[in-house]
DNA sequence: TGCCAGGCCGAAA
DNA sequence: TTTCGGCATGGC
């Protein structure tokens, strides 16, 4: 049973590419099958395959696990007839349906988001692999070697000049400090979890090398705190700059998404 | 070969 | 409070 293929998602409700490529996620690799994505959350291994409507895993995890890492408990069809009436994002539904925020592990993305930072996705993605390679732990599932993402223990007790021959730069010494923070519970992602948006960003600004745009993609990604961007501000805003349309949003995540980078790029 | 990226810190004004 | 320079480095 442990590897035997299950269905995960039905009726169109997830889609596993738009979901793992857009950008709110570093870890997942395409596989070698068309519509295919291996990768490992929390330690557990899994391929994931979109089959028309259908999404089909195979893991050693949980299935409720993966639901909730795909969040399917959320009725996102609720969600989006909720939205103002609004050619924004209805062309964002339309254009990629089934898209869906992560319920990401909270280290791992505040982690990821400190690599970032003035960087591009294809090098946060080797940078991450990388460490991962290097300071996770191994895992073998069907016959594929993959790696969990490194505590924040190990990474705490790890000299910055030392993580910055992996590639992460001038981050390096943002990594460990915010790694000790986590390790030594001087931040806490459950206390963080129960606060306000807004407390719960105070916090986090106090962590060095965490500034506003890594303190709300953790807060959205990270805590699945959806109203880190109110979606009117998201479309009031994306507007305001850029008008509407283009291939840089999607449903949910994707309009987070282009507010986000447009907002603090504009910003910055 | 040179530009630039999904920012942030810290000094200076 | 705001502005601005500096920062590492690989992908394109």
């Amino acid at each position: 049973m442990a590897n035997s293929r299950r269905l995960l998602a039905t009726g169109g409700t997830l889609t596993v590419a738009s979901s793992l490529q857009c950008g709110q996620c570093f870890r997942w690799f395409a596989a070698d099958t068309v519509d295919s994505f291996c990768g490992v959350v929390e330690g557990r291994a899994a391929v994931v395959s979109q089959d028309g409507d259908n999404v089909y895993i195979q893991t050693e995890g949980e299935l409720d696990f993966w639901r909730g890492y795909f969040d399917l408990e959320t009725d996102y069809r609720k969600i989006t007839n909720e939205f103002p009436h609004h050619p924004f994002i209805n062309e964002a539904v339309a254009k990629w349906p089934g898209l869906r925020v992560l319920r990401q592990h909270p280290w791992e993305t505040l982690c990821s988001y400190l690599i970032s930072q003035r960087n591009n996705i294809p090098r946060i993605r080797s940078t991450i692999q990388r460490l991962c390679e290097k300071f996770g732990d191994e895992i073998v599932f069907c016959g594929q070697t993959y790696y969990t993402f490194p505590t924040p223990e190990v990474l705490a007790n790890m000299p910055p000049e030392e993580l910055r021959r992996f590639g992460v730069g001038y981050r390096d010494k943002y990594i460990t400090t915010v790694a000790k923070s986590v390790a030594e519970h001087d931040i806490d992602f459950d206390q963080l979890r129960v606060l306000t948006t807004d407390e719960a960003r105070k916090e986090l600004l106090r962590l060095y090398g965490v500034g506003k745009k890594v303190a709300d993609c953790f807060l959205l990604y990270g805590l699945g705190k959806l109203d880190a961007f109110p979606v009117d501000t998201w479309i009031a805003k994306a507007i305001e700059d850029h008008g509407f349309g283009g291939d840089d949003f999607g449903e949910y995540a994707g309009v987070a998404q282009l507010y986000i980078f447009q907002h603090y790029r504009n910003g910055k």
